[in-house]
RNA sequence: GCGGCUGUGGCGGAACUGGUAGACGCGCUCGGCUCAAAACCGAGUUCUUUCAACAGAGUGUGGGUUCGAUUCCCUCCAGCCGCACCA
């Protein structure tokens, strides 16, 4: 009746729709015990889904199944991230709708999911492009807009001229459209913003309440957000040399102790002054425009030298009246950041002394190492010098000779705040931010339609609650570029909601990373059709206790779902903080690259390899011809180096698929994909089904008086293994530690008293099948029941460790001589340093490796190591 | 350029707050079973000393702290990642 392999095909079908049936993994949202939340980032329904989701979801769903053996109210949801551009550029290839492409796909990817088996809640299923998500967005959109958090500014953009869109900076390589290959033009158009920089100061300071996050996401966001501090500070302009109504320019800084080592101002090519002055001056307005032709391309402005024009205005330094500088237009001044103009020390900043030596300005030290003198620094100083950016003490510098950089800085503003040009004060502390806000206007179709209406007479109007949601025309054509909302013949025209005149829809659309900015809160109560949320629901499940994902959304959806948190908490939809409280980040699935001798890539499908020793040679199939083994790459469809997970769970099984990405490489590091792996997980998945097998064919057997036996020892330390290994999201581990009991169980199986011992170890073979059940859950449930364990073990609790019957009641401690292992000693396990080093001193064998030197110490770490100092 | 991470057998990796380096898996070698193969079972597998050792060396390099360092500190080397004129 039982099979002597275990047939993966008929078991995993059978046991999912067992659990379907059940509703074994439909979560309560009212559910008493203690609430976990897992989530995995939801995937982009591309068509299929890759072995790197298969990753990422095994380990999500072993963290799931082991917390609710632990007794917790499990959340574990599963959508759609289904607005995109992908959609839009297959129905132009297909001549589809994007709406008809994205829910196949989804068609397709779920049944994928299914097949792996997860302990999924689908009856929370979101799909971001469904009206009854996006409605919510909109009406969020508009409390935003309420709230003040919503700006309407015209900024630069991508354009691609071809396809009459905005770009993502990532979508612009080399200066040129990823599809269209146009030169990417830089166009100030009118946007939508999210206000993420009025939170700067809060997101910075939030990441240190994020312990269980990765450090290096906290870094990256640290950075990315870019506080520093410094001061506003206003230099007058000397009269006649500037351009009519322009008295003063105002700069930023954060380097006010080195003022005394100022050699030129600059400003921004889009800087008003500049702009100004260009008008009067032919070739300030062509440097102008060089300026800006420059910053189409990223490439050329990372490589860009630098350069500048003296604009003939001069400028009075705020400590010495007399001292007038040139302002220049400088190409690498950004008008973005700070006031968009500086002023320049070039022997203290490297950008400075650049410029200095291209425009020939002097340089004057400022700042020397605290090691010299005033008169050596001087003597050492040539304009040769690197900048010297260090610490160190001032001189060269009036008032501030002799303190340090902080101090410095510190007398500088003061000063400046105590001072005052033109009624007011002539500086001000300040902090600045470099992270901007999020422009979320998307000139596409397949997104969240921004639900405003522009009036020629009321301005703008936001569309009324009644009318949400503003759903997106289905009669629409992707033949001819752009837009579509835009040119389609009715959609947009409407009747003010004000005065009832005609006015125009808004035809931009949402940023898809708004969609993936609040759907971790939708989940806990996705079919609230009134509100995005429901208060009790979302402030009981969130945060997400553990959330799993990519290393590639560190900044992005991350920092965005990090405000959005702080939005909805704003406007009532929510009274919490932060989204994520853990947040986990693995690493991807790598392949070994094949090429043939034609020098084409060669798909690891279409390959046999042969080993012999160590060496290792591929083979086409085909052909027979001898293939290149390449290097380990990411898998991608362009070298040919890809898995299909349906090609992997139809002939291995979903749980050999598991077992085999959480095993080997730790979770957070790239796994290597490959064949011999895949295959000796697929043996340790017929290994336990034997071992199963034959433990419970064994005869029924009372329990076994006496020792503790060492199978129940290993069962009991696994569980302790196992369960502390999931928690610090280590499979790797977990799973070496399975293999130990299964070795343990096996050679007890092979033992000639095995009958004897049957009650115990059909015990450790019970406890066995509860450790791998997060993570190969088929095969658990079809040894549970044949071990006669009761209802599902999806249902059934993890197994408590008793520290008892791991103890050891005599311990073998390694003998060190000066620190070098020489011997073994056996020592009573509760012998503390005292005995031991008595029971040391007497050993004979210990006496024979001291060869007669006396004992100068003895070192005793009880249950750990002797070190005898001679 | 700035910031960060990583470096351990043939390979992926393990080693808790400094305490037996190489757990566990893959691969490989030998043996068993078999007419044979696969599967399975058993033994071995850091390097060196022609065998072996209770021999020596050994966690990228060189130094330091310590009774004791893969672990802590400093130098250098290599690889990977993030940011990139942010004043």
């Amino acid at each position: 009746m039982r099979s002597s392999r275990y047939n993966f095909r008929e078991a995993e079908t059978r046991w999912q729709k067992i659990w379907d049936e059940g509703k074994v993994f439909e979560t309560k949202t009212d559910d008493p015990r203690p609430k976990y939340y897992v989530l995995e980032m939801f995937p982009y329904p591309s068509g299929r889904i890759h072995i790197g989701h298969v990753r990422n979801y095994a380990m999500g769903d072993v963290i799931a199944r082991y917390r609710r053996a632990k007794g917790h109210a499990v959340l574990h949801p599963m959508g759609w991230d289904a607005f995109g551009m992908p959609a839009e550029n297959a129905a132009m290839e297909k001549k589809s709708h994007p709406a008809t492409w994205t829910y196949a796909n989804i068609a397709t990817m779920k049944a994928q999911l299914k097949s792996m088996g997860l302990s999924l809640d689908w009856s929370r299923e979101i799909a971001t492009c469904d009206p009854d998500y996006y409605k919510h967005q909109q009406r969020m959109f508009l409390d935003f807009l309420k709230a003040g958090l919503v700006t309407r500014k015209t900024s630069k953009v991508n354009w691609d001229p071809v396809d009459h869109t905005v770009l993502a900076n990532e979508q612009v390589i080399d200066g040129r459209g990823w599809r269209s290959g146009a030169l990417v033009q830089q166009r100030e158009l009118t946007q939508w913003f999210l206000k993420i920089s009025d939170y700067s100061e809060e997101l910075l300071a939030a990441l240190d309440d994020l312990p269980r996050w990765p450090e290096k996401v906290r870094l990256m966001q640290a950075n990315w957000i870019g506080r520093s501090e410094g001061l506003m500070l206003r230099w007058a302009l000397v009269e006649n040399t500037a351009p009519a109504g322009f008295s003063e320019l105002e700069i930023y800084t954060t380097r006010p102790d080195t003022l005394y080592g100022a050699s030129f101002m600059a400003v921004a090519a889009d800087h008003p002054l500049a702009k100004a002055a260009g008008e009067k001056d032919p070739k300030l307005a062509a440097f102008l425009e060089e300026c800006r032709r420059m910053g189409t391309s990223q490439a050329t402005l990372e490589t860009a030298e630098k350069k500048g024009y003296d604009t003939g205005i001069r400028a009075r330094h705020p400590l010495d009246p007399s001292w007038e500088l040139p302002v220049y237009v400088a190409n690498f001044i950004l008008m973005e950041y700070g006031t968009g103009a500086i002023f320049g020390c070039p022997a203290h900043d490297q950008r400075d002394i650049d410029f200095a030596r291209a425009c020939n300005l002097p340089i004057k030290p400022v700042v020397r190492p605290a090691s010299q003198s005033d008169a050596e620094a001087n003597a050492a100083f040539s304009p040769d010098t690197p900048p010297f950016l260090d610490d160190g003490i001032l001189f060269n510098s009036g008032f501030m000779n002799g303190m340090d950089v902080d101090a410095a800085k510190e007398a500088a503003i003061k000063r400046f705040e105590g001072e005052s040009l033109g009624g007011r004060p002539t500086g001000q502390r300040k902090v600045n931010f470099r992270l901007r806000d999020w422009g979320i206007s998307r000139q596409r179709y397949w997104g969240c339609p921004i639900p405003i209406i522009h009036c020629d007479d009321c301005g703008i109007v936001p569309v009324p609650n009644q009318d949400l949601p503003v759903k997106l025309p289905e009669d629409v054509t992707f033949d001819v570029p752009g837009n579509p909302l835009d040119r389609h013949p009715t959609w947009k025209h409407v009747a003010c909601p004000c005065c009832g005149k005609p006015a125009r829809r808004e035809t931009d659309t949402m940023d898809t990373f708004v969609d993936s900015s609040w759907y971790f809160a939708r989940f806990t109560d996705p079919s609230n059709s009134q509100a995005p949320t429901t208060l009790s629901a979302v402030n009981k499940w969130l945060p997400v206790d553990q959330y799993i994902g990519g290393i590639e959304h560190a900044i992005l959806h991350l920092l965005y779902s990090r405000f959005f948190t702080r939005a909805m908490t704003m406007t009532g939809h929510a009274d919490i903080k932060e989204p994520f409280a853990g947040l986990f980040t693995q690493g991807m699935v790598v392949h070994e690259t094949y090429k043939n001798v034609d020098g084409q890539w060669v798909a690891p499908a279409e390959i046999r390899i042969e080993s012999s020793g160590d060496a290792r040679k591929a083979f086409e199939i085909a052909s027979g011809r001898p293939v290149t083994i390449g290097s380990i790459e990411k898998m991608s469809k362009s070298k040919k180096n890809v898995v299909d997970p349906d090609d992997i769970i139809e002939s291995y099984g979903a749980d050999t698929a598991r077992w085999f990405v959480l095993s080997d490489s730790p979770p957070e590091r790239d796994v290597i994909w490959s064949e011999e792996g895949v295959q000796g997980a697929a043996r340790f998945v017929q290994k336990v089904w034997r071992i199963i097998g034959e433990a419970s064919a064994l005869p029924a057997a009372g329990s076994t008086a006496g020792d503790v036996h060492p199978v129940t020892k290993a069962a009991h330390r696994a569980i302790l293994g196992v369960g502390e290994d999931i928690e610090r999201i280590r499979f790797n581990r977990c799973i070496a530690h399975i293999h130990e009991l299964a070795n343990e169980i096996s050679t007890a199986l092979a033992s000639p008293d095995k009958a004897a011992h049957a009650g115990v170890i059909r015990e450790a073979c019970r406890i066995m099948v509860l450790l791998f059940a997060p993570m190969m859950p088929h095969l658990a449930e079809e040894c549970w029941r044949d071990l006669g364990g009761e209802g599902l073990v999806a249902n059934t609790d993890w197994p408590e460790a008793d520290a008892a019957l791991v103890a050891e009641s005599e311990l073998v401690l390694p003998v060190q001589i000066n620190g070098k292992k020489r011997g073994e000693i056996s020592v009573p396990a509760d012998a503390d340093a005292a005995a031991t080093e008595a029971l040391v001193r007497v050993n004979p064998m210990i006496e024979a490796l001291l060869e007669g030197r006396a004992i100068r110490k003895v070192i005793v770490v009880p249950g750990r190591i002797v070190n005898i100092v001679v």
